[in-house]
DNA sequence: ACACCAAATTGCTTATATGCAACACGCAAC
DNA sequence: GTTGCGTGTTGCATATAAGCAATTTGGTGT
């Protein structure tokens, strides 16, 4: 009795197809459809009806079908459980991080890590779509949202600062001009995703310069720094980010303000294995150390 | 994820050792050990320790050890569900029997069978043992017993009558000398099992002929007939096996009377896989057709 | 009615897992 | 101490399953 024919039983009813179920299973095709036929000779029934259109359950099949979906949850929780107990300082942690605090916090630090952990290995995943952690397809999310997911753990990091910059050229010219830089005679740029950060940047410029122009839209923070940069126009950026650039000025009299609460998330089976707790760890010391920095520094200055 | 992984988990926590999992599972120990090992890398976690005594779980394995059994019991009813619906006419029906039944009733008609249905294959086990049909080590177990096992179903048969017997030449013998054949001043052969059949036997032995002296005692109905046939003493006999005899002669005072019930009984599950149902179709053909045999043919025309 | 497309399937090669037999090990009895 | 018996583990030959690329198949759109 093999069991892990059920496992491809599954896969294929739930996706009905055997591409999607083998693209599921990171297997070849050929083989979900080898192993399908083989439990059904072994059993004497037909599972699934062959189609061109794909694979349609039987009557026999979907009477089990539910049971063993219970089945493939049990598992993997216990899998979850067991992992959760690895205390190797070894293999793989697999992190959704939005690129720009990738960039920013945490590429330059990793060599640190490296050497503290040789054996751990790193995959960093822009990610903007949430993961399907549940199914293990990640090991720590990393995101900024005022929501974070409620089948996870973890805790919140220090907030992002976000303030308005515009590039040293460009605001001379339009100091020179007389105009205010950053005010309602200004030209944007703007970023569009539908992350909580660019809401909260569309709605700060909404508050100090509604009639702007907006000349540039952008879908990726990196892109609307280096827009800012060229001096394109103004824009809301994470303080963290824009510091960091000399070419970069805040807009003076619009204030740092807190975008939505950084998270750092994990599976709950996943607290306790060591290897993803020492990255943890590590990001969130980071997180620490540089608050000062990701809160914006004119915060604790108040001008 | 390997799921089979959790089916070797499952055997070794229940047997504690590598080779009795492994012969549970019919693979080789080797197979056992590898893939265990090959779990524990995977997960990182240690699932049992070893010591030359056998394995031990670890409070790791432990806690999720009742779950996988809990997953295992549900994949086998899983499975039964699904065999249950073969409705194909081949493949091997394994049947636990005794062997005096299957000598003096099915082998002789077993070519019909085959005739009617090459393609299913007849493994007839003369377990008296009671198989553990739960774990599909047989299909169909026939049995002669009055309490047939509740998890299993199926029907009762002709019970078999039993009378006493003896060969020609010792009636003869007994008559010469003014002794009553059968009773108490007779020489008597005992059955010795733990089987219904044998108490049966030894009851009416003890309400014919108490006293009588014993010579020998087997423990193989068939050793019985062959004693009987020798005549090395009176014993009680099945009718159906004795009559087919010529050299074996019912004792003519003591009537036959009623053994244990037959019963075949089957898995719930296997009740409408069709080459099970038509083997029991079969069987119960036989029984109804030889129950004047099976009862004692006296028993019909009373003395 | 025809060609087209997306799906499952098949032939062949390569990778993986299994069985078998020999081995190493620890405990128990002598 | 040494022998015997049970255990789990390894080396090597073989059997089994997987991947890849080409093929077939049945429905769909023109």
């Amino acid at each position: 009795m093999d069991w892990d024919d059920y496992k491809y039983f599954s896969a294929v009813a739930a996706t009905r197809s055997v591409r999607a179920a083998a693209e599921q299973l990171d297997v070849n095709p050929s083989t979900v459809s080898r192993r399908l036929e083989h439990f059904e000779q072994r059993l004497g029934v037909q599972l699934f009806t062959r189609s061109p259109r794909g694979l349609t359950i039987t009557p026999e099949g979907a009477e089990v079908i539910a049971r063993v979906n219970e089945i493939a949850a049990d598992l993997g929780n216990i899998e979850g459980k067991l992992i959760g107990q690895d205390q190797r300082l070894s293999g793989l942690v697999r992190v959704v991080i939005p690129e720009v605090i990738a960039l920013s916090l945490l590429v330059k630090e990793l060599s640190r890590f490296q050497a503290a952990y040789p054996d751990i290995e790193i995959s960093m995943v822009p990610g903007h779509q949430r993961p399907n952690i549940n199914i293990r397809e990640a090991d720590v999310l990393i995101e900024a949202t005022d929501h974070p997911a409620e089948n996870l753990v973890g805790r919140s990091l220090s907030p992002i600062a976000i303030a308005a910059y515009g590039s040293q050229e460009l605001i001379d010219r339009d100091t020179r001009a007389g105009i205010l830089p950053g005010g309602e005679d200004n030209i944007w740029v703007d970023y569009l995703t539908d992350s909580e950060m660019s809401r909260v940047s569309r709605r700060l410029r909404a508050a100090h310069a509604a009639n702007a122009r907006i000349h540039v839209r952008n879908h990726s923070l990196l892109l609307q720094l280096e827009a800012v940069r060229q001096g394109l126009g103004y824009a809301f950026l994470p303080c963290i980010l824009a510091e960091s650039d000399p070419g970069l000025l805040r807009v003076g009299n619009i204030p740092p303000v807190l975008g939505p609460s950084m998270w750092m998330l994990t599976h709950p089976d996943l607290r306790s294995t060591r290897r993803v707790k020492v990255f943890m760890d590590f990001v969130r010391d980071i997180f620490d150390r540089r608050a000062h920095e990701l809160l914006g520094s004119e915060l604790n200055n108040p001008s």
